[in-house]
Parts: structure tokens; sequence; C-alpha cells
RNA sequence: GGGAGCAUAGCUCAGCUGGGAGAGCACCUGCCUUACAAGCAGGGGGUCACAGGUUCGAUCCCUGUUGUUCCCACCA
């Protein structure tokens, strides 16, 4: 029953063992039980071609240790894995694959044949990252494991897609939207990413119709655009332009006649007070266009080259078009000056490109009415975000929504149920496949050729998933979810996506907690990159140090929100905690080889330094699981740590060994059992050892994932013993101090005299701590006592008298006491200071107050006993 | 242009609703004490960015300043 622990700890053979132990006996599988109170949360969908970071490895190492506490906890936990087909950048790589392999582009290939080697990508790589969080320790229930374009959450998306149509918040519209030049494709406000450029600002003459040598002068960061340009626009109220409002404008190099419109989205103040107008590709200008009637002339393809309207630069690229067109204009004449001008420019999410603002007919989703709920949830606390500052990101951005571009010209994703009737234009919204057209009966029908967002399809995520819209028993169980886990910055992406698709879909909200976290950067705080090449691979440092020491070093001492940086200094530390485990638990089977049972002796049997620890213990339950309950996770697991390795190790293994040599049964349980239950409470965090040593122990059940979470009890609360155990020990660090300071050599023993009125706390029993702790060779207990040959150490419980003889350094001694009264008096007078102060007393509380009077007691006390060791001295 | 965060020991960071500043690493001293040298014991090191304010009391709350990071935003 009981295997014996190897002497070296070694992750990798432990680690993936005991995960297909766990597998084997299903414990990560959940079904819908009413005896039960549920527990859920759906993973954020890694991309399905994506490959494990540190960010992944950091999101599920935070919902696996809620996840975990939670199922020892008692409830029906479902952590529900999987994938998202991710539009965009599947088909990128697909492409990519395809023109480096056979030279072609998905064109050459035509639709069909692309998507099927999309999916075939999907089955080679969808795998990868599934394995990936296994090694992790996640404890998902894979047996859920979805994908964002399975047949059920098609449906879903087809559905929802249906019904938001026929309430009139899906529409299709003609207006500007960003498009990528080199996706292909138009996106969505929340997939433009605006960095700041240093560009130029181009001052152009347009000559004024039949008015030789008279000029307006434009100013524009994007020349080219003017091949499109329908109107010049001056601020109606500028005095300078009044009188050539309405005149016609020759526009240079097309030779195109356009007018010259008031309106008052022209800033008098910035650049020359005229604006060119390019409805087309420029959403303000698109605007303006509408307001003045003008023709949208677009000038580029979905490439980025200019098209049949840009006339003889025809097929140019649009940066070679920019040049090509200052040159000229140069030529003429009518380039007036250039200036520096560094501005934000939108640029892809996915592949860095430089944006164009393009007017274009798309499917849009109208977000106000969605957006209202979803506002509504947040304000009132139905949905709080974890920490609350995010909600102001989330109100923000919610606030000031604008629609949702929810079609792209791809191939690989879902595609929008919209069927066009090539003979009579009728457009039909279905569910279902349509071939016939509804109004005229025609065949020749055609489904829309775009895809829809691949967000779309996460915003259902949480009730896709379980099953809806059908109400299977997981939906009508699990939903809605319990918290989610996610990163910052996909906020305005995903989690408001999910928000008010969930309201609209499903009547609920889809969780009540956001529990936000950081991002992890690399140990000079930069974000980790491909490009920066600065990248860490979880799965190296997880051979190297085990999963254990990397989920570690990602939950401690991180707070909710924050960035993190990894570094190997904290996988260091990781791997010594581990170590610390380890022993200890090496340690502890040594001395308990014949314990065969679980359980705590007899209260009567218990000794003081057992009750100690147990209340210790005791404590430390309550506050763990409170700071779980309230996602302090960081917090938790430093107290673990802590008591682990500071109290546990340092201090009750040693007090406990006199006992253990002995073979005291009481003992063995005692430690036994605050071990076996301290690993339960670090399970959560460090899944993989604290199973491994669990089973080593005297153990009910087959395995520490099932057991019970433990609970803070009032029977192990022992306040008495906590206090005279802390006299204990302050009187052996000051025995400690002292030696050291007065480089007395460790295994020096001396005799010691301990004059206290707490005589029950140091007894013979407790002696023995002494002996061993404190280098002590013989302990009297004294209520009085003088010796002025005698170094004295002083500490608010007890003065401790070690005969000069056994140290050495008279001067020292002095010296040390001088220093000694010094610190001391300082303390009093502050504490005097402050309870003379009549505010203070009357208005702080009471406990406070009278601590504060302790303490001044307690201060005084020991003043007195410095006092009495320096006349003794003199 | 709006919004948010951060500024605490040499470094990386904790510090939950205000009541005498903490950890890890690094550093110094001494120890192979029969679980662990990936260890043990002891130690040094901080006007908690700056200036005001509220309070009996401020690292914590408020205002401002400086520095820094990030998010959002259609001034050509």
């Amino acid at each position: 029953m009981n295997k014996e622990l190897p002497k070296t700890y070694d992750p990798n053979e432990l680690e993936d063992r005991l995960y297909s132990f766990w597998m084997q006996k299903g414990y990560f599988h959940a079904k819908p039980d009413d005896a039960k109170k549920p527990f859920s949360i759906v993973i954020p969908p890694p991309n399905v071609t994506g490959q494990l970071h540190m960010g992944h490895a950091l999101n599920n190492t935070l919902q696996d240790i809620i996840i975990r506490t939670k199922r020892m906890q008692g409830y029906n936990v479902c952590w529900l894995p999987g994938t998202d087909h991710a539009g965009i950048a599947t088909q990128i790589k697909v492409e990519q694959n395809l023109r480096e392999e056979k030279g072609l582009t998905r064109h050459d290939i035509g639709r069909e044949e692309f998507l099927k080697l999309s999916w075939d990508w999907k089955e080679k790589y969808g795998g990868r990252i599934i394995e990936q969080l296994k090694k992790l320790g996640s404890s998902c229930d894979w047996k859920r494991e979805a994908f964002t374009m399975s047949p059920t959450l098609s449906a879903a998306v087809k559905k929802t897609f249906v019904e938001l149509y026929n309430k009139g918040l899906i529409y299709q519209g003609f207006r500007i939207i960003n498009w990528c030049p080199e996706c292909n494709t138009a996106l969505s406000d929340a997939e433009v990413e605006h960095k700041e450029i240093e560009g130029s600002f181009w001052y152009i003459n347009y000559p004024v119709k039949g008015q030789e040598g008279r000029y307006v002068t434009i100013a524009t960061t994007r020349p080219e655009t003017m091949l499109g340009d329908t109107a010049v626009a001056v601020n109606p109220k500028d005095e300078r332009y009044k009188d050539i409002i309405g005149k016609t404008l020759i526009l240079p190099l097309i030779g195109r006649e356009i007018p010259v419109v008031a309106d008052e989205y022209v800033d008098k103040e910035f650049g020359t007070g005229c604006v060119k107008i390019t409805p087309g590709h420029d959403p303000n200008d698109f605007e303006v266009g509408e307001r003045h009637n003008l023709e949208t002339i677009l000038i580029l393809d979905g490439y980025g080259k200019i098209n049949e309207n840009g006339g003889k630069f025809l097929s140019m690229d649009r940066f070679d078009a920019r040049k090509q067109i200052i040159a000229e204009l140069k030529e003429l004449g009518l380039l007036v000056k250039i200036e520096k001008h560094t501005h934000n420019v939108a640029h892809c999410y996915r592949c860095d490109t430089m944006l164009e603002p393009m007017a274009s007919k798309q499917w849009f989703v109208k977000m106000p009415p969605l957006a209202k709920p979803a506002i509504d949830v947040v304000k009132s606390g139905e949905i709080r975000f974890i920490p609350d500052r995010f909600s102001k990101i989330y109100m923000n951005w919610m606030e000031n929504i604008h629609d949702w571009c929810i079609s792209r010209q791809l191939w690989w994703g879902h595609r929008i149920p919209a069927y066009y009737c090539s003979d009579c234009d009728e457009m039909t919204v279905s569910e279902n496949d349509v071939t016939e057209c509804a109004k005229c009966g025609s065949g020749n029908v055609v489904q829309d050729p775009d895809v829809l967002d691949t967000w779309f399809s996460s915003a259902l995520w949480p009730f896709s998933t379980l099953g809806w819209p059908e109400k299977t028993a997981d939906f009508e169980y699990y939903y809605p979810t319990s918290v989610l886990v996610t990163a910052y910055d996909i906020i305005t992406f995903w989690v408001s996506k999910m928000i008010f698709m969930g309201i609209e879909n499903t009547e609920q909200i889809p969780f009540p907690d956001v529990f936000i976290h950081g991002l992890v950067r690399d140990a000079q705080g930069r974000k980790m990159s491909k490009s920066l090449g600065n990248g860490i691979d979880p799965l190296d440092v997880i051979e190297k140090y085990g999963a254990d020491a990397l989920r570690f070093a990602l939950a401690t001492g991180n707070a909710p929100g924050n960035d993190m940086r990894f570094s190997y200094e904290k996988m260091d530390a990781a791997r010594n905690f581990n170590n610390k485990i380890w022993n200890a638990a090496r340690f502890v089977r040594m001395n308990t080889e014949s314990l065969n049972t679980l359980g705590l002796p007899n209260k009567l049997a218990l000794k003081l330094e057992d009750r100690w620890i147990l209340s210790l213990y005791n404590r430390l339950v309550e506050e763990v699981t409170n700071n779980i309950e309230h996602y302090e996770l960081g917090i938790a697991l430093d107290k673990l740590y802590d008591f682990i390795w500071n109290i546990f190790c340092d201090w009750y293994i040693e007090l406990l060994k006199p006992r253990l040599s002995e073979g005291d049964i009481d003992a063995q349980k005692c430690i036994t059992y605050v071990l076996s239950n301290t690993l339960k409470l670090l399970h959560p965090f460090m899944p993989f050892i604290t199973e491994e040593i669990w089973q080593s122990l005297p153990h009910e059940g087959e395995s520490i994932m099932i057991s019970e979470f433990p609970i803070a009890v009032p029977e192990l609360n022992f306040p008495d013993d906590e206090i005279e155990m802390s006299r204990l020990i302050t009187a052996i660090r000051a025995i400690r101090n002292r030696r050291a300071e007065m480089n007395v050599a460790p295994g020096r023993k001396a005799k010691l005299t301990i004059v206290t009125q707490f005589t029950d706390t140091f007894n013979e029993d407790t002696g023995v701590f002494f002996e061993r702790l404190a280098s002590a060779s013989e302990i009297e207990v004294k209520s009085e006592y003088s010796d002025s040959d005698a170094v004295q150490i002083v500490t608010d419980s007890a003065t401790i008298f070690i005969p000069l003889a056994d140290m050495i350094d008279f001067e020292a001694e002095r010296t040390r006491l001088a220093k000694e009264r010094e610190q001391i008096l300082a303390e009093i007078e502050r504490s005097e200071k402050k309870l003379a102060n009549e505010g203070f007393v009357s208005k702080a509380p009471a406990n406070v107050v009278e601590s504060e009077r302790n303490k001044l007691l307690a201060a005084k006390d020991k003043l007195t006993g410095i006092e009495a060791a320096i006349a003794k001295l003199n």
C-alpha cells in the first residue's frame, strides 16, 4: 500500500504516468447529476493549428487550479476543452504551405479543393495543441472536446445568424470597412491594430477650372488616393475659401472635374483647411460623399493594386503608385511642399500589413440593441470582472461601439447562409441549404461566397459547446458557466461578444465572473514573439523542470490582471520547492514505515507542537480556501509555500525528530495527517507531485484528485498553544542569533538557565527543543537567577542566561546590550507617544488600542531585563 | 484626443476592505546537524516616485506633478 519514494525526484517519469492513470480512471469526465452542484468552465479555445505558448500555459494553469479545487470540494465539475478554427490565421498557413509545396494559390485549385486541404491541415495539427495542454496537467473533460466548425457548432452559428437577420440585427451594407490587402479580406474594427508611423504630409495644388494660375492647396498623407477624389471640401465658415465653394477643380493626372463643397466636417485650423474627398477610401470622406451626393470611386483591388479607375497607374502596387504620383506632380509643379508627419495607421492584427479603408458591401451586426443589455449586466454587477478595473475597459468599448463587420472574403470558415437567385435577384437567408428560389422558383441559386468572422462562432462558445440551441441535459445543467478565465487582450474580441450573444441567444449571462490575467513576458519584460525570437516553449520548460514547477512559477506571486515576467530564476525556485516537498515526504515516510492508518491520535495524546502545527494548518485551510474563492491564487500559493517550507519543514519536522526516532506513534500519525492534508491543499496547484506523494502515504481512495478538499474545523484551533510555541521559537531564535553574533561554533554546547514566569511553556518537555535547536547542553528553568558572568538574552517572555565561559567576548556583549537598549527605548517612546495621543485612544478601535498597550508592557519588561543584564555585566 | 495601469530592498514582484513594510533571487557570515548543499542557521539592505489633502493614524483613500507601460480613437 505504501509505495517507496525514490531518492531522486523525476518529474517526467511521474507526470506522464499519473496523467495516464487519471485519464484511465475517467476522473476528468463529468455528466449532469442533480444530486451535486454544477461547476463549469469553457476553455478559451486555442487556434486549431496553434502551438502551446506561455500564455496558454498560464491561462490553463489558472483554470486547472480552480477546476481541481472545485472538483475536490464536491462540485460536479465540467471543464470543456476545444479549439477554434481561426479563419484568417489558419487560411494563411494553408495558403503558405500550398505556395511553398506546389507553387499554387488557392484560386488555382478552387474552393472545394482548398477546403479539403484545410481540413487535412486541421486533422494534422489540431491534435497537437490538445496533447500539449495535457502535458501541463490540465484536467479537461476531453470527451467533450469541441471545435468551432463541427456540425453541432456550425448549426448554432447558422441558427444565430438567421435569427439575428430576421430580427433586423444583421444586415448587408455598403460602407467603409478595413481591408487587408495581404489577407484579401474585410476586417472588423476589433481586428485593427493602430501603429504610429513616421509619414509625410504632401501639399498638392489642384487647379481651379477656368481660372488660369489659381489653385486650391490640399494636404494629404495618402497621395495615391487622389485617383479616387470626387470633390474638395472646405468649411462653410472659412472666410478664406468662401468664394470658391461651388467652383470646379481639375483633378491633376486624371483630369476629372470635381466640385468644391462646403462641409462642417472640415477643420479650418488643420492642414490648409481644404480637404480632398475620396469617398471610396476614407470613412469621413464617405460620409461627406453621402451628404453631397458624390460619386464613390474605388481605385484599389483586393490586393492593394491600382485598378482600372486609376488610369495609367493600373496594376501598380499602392506604394509604387504613391511614389510615381508624387514624382509626376513634382514635374508638373503642383507639389507645393512635403512635411514630416507622424500619425497612427491601421494594421492587420494577423499579418501586420497596412490596411486600406475601402468602401465595400459587407454583412454587419447592428450593435446598439445588443450592447445595451450587455452593458446593463456589468453595471448591475450580474457579471463582474476580476480585477474590477477591466469592467471600465469593457464599458468604454461597449458604450462607443460600432456595428460589427462579420463577413470575410475567405474560404475557411462558416459560410454565410444567404442565397441569391441569379434570375430574380431575390435573397433568401435560411438555416437550410437553399436550392430553389422561394420567389421565382428558379434553380439558379448561389450561396454568398463569404464566410463569417471567426469571432462570430467563438461568441457562441459557452453555450454552443453545451448543445445549444437544443435544450440538452448538458446545457440545462452546466449553463451558465461558472467563470471565464482569460487574458485582458481579448476582452473586446471575445469576452464582450460572448456576453451579448449569450444574453441574446439564451436570455442568460454566459458566466457571472470574468477572471482576467495578464500576459507572460520574457525576462526583460518584452512581449514574447516569433519575430523577436524570445519566445520560450513551455514544453521545453516542462521537459527540464516538470509541469508542477512550471505551474508553480506561473501561479506564484502573480496578481490578477498583471503581466508577469518569465525567467529561469523563477524556474529554479520552483524546482527547489518541488525538491523540498519531495524530501520532506521522504523523511516522513522513513519515519512512519509501520503506520498504515490515517487520522489523528486521541486529542489527549497531542503534544504542544502537535496542537501548534494543527492550529496553523487549520488556519491555512481557511485562508487558502478563501483566497482561491476570491481568485487570489498567487496569495494562496505563497501561503502554502510558506507553511510547507518555513513552518512544516523548518520547525515541525525538527521539533518532532526526537519523538520520531523513539518511534512515537502519535507523532507519526500527526505529521502524516498534516502532510497528507497539506498536499490536498496544494494539489490544485501542483497536481503531479502531490498525487505521487499522497499515494505513498497511508490514504483512503485511489487518487488525491478526487479526495475531499480540507475544511477548517473549530476543533483544530489551539490559540493558546500557538502563543506558547511562539514563545519557544522566539527564544530559540534569540539564542541562535546571539551565538552567531558572538561567533560561537555550532558544535559548542552551552548550559542554559531560563528565567521566566511562563513555566508551563518552558518546562522539561520543551527543554528538548533547546538541546536540539539551540545547542543547549542542559537546561534549568527558574523564576529568579543572577550570575554576573552570564550572557543574558532577553525576549518578551523569558530571560536566558548562558555562562560566559560557554561563550566568548565580554565587550561584544556589552555593546550588543547597549544597542538593544536603545532600540527598545525608541520603541517604548513611540508606543507611549501613540497612547498619549487622545485621538488615538478615543477613536481607534478598542482591540487596536489594547494590542498597543500590550506591546508597551512587553517592551517595558524587555527593557527591565536588558537593564538588569547591563548592570550585572558592569 | 480619451481611458486604464504601474512607480515598494541591488533585481523580479506580493502587500485582500488604512493600525509599526514582505517573498524569491542576489549579497555577507557560519555550517556536509543521519529528508533535502536544489540544503541548514544567522545577517545587512527600503524617507513604499514627488508635493499637497482627508484621518487619531496613510505604502494603502483624494488632488496635483513627474516618469513609464498599455488600451481605445475616422483630423485629412
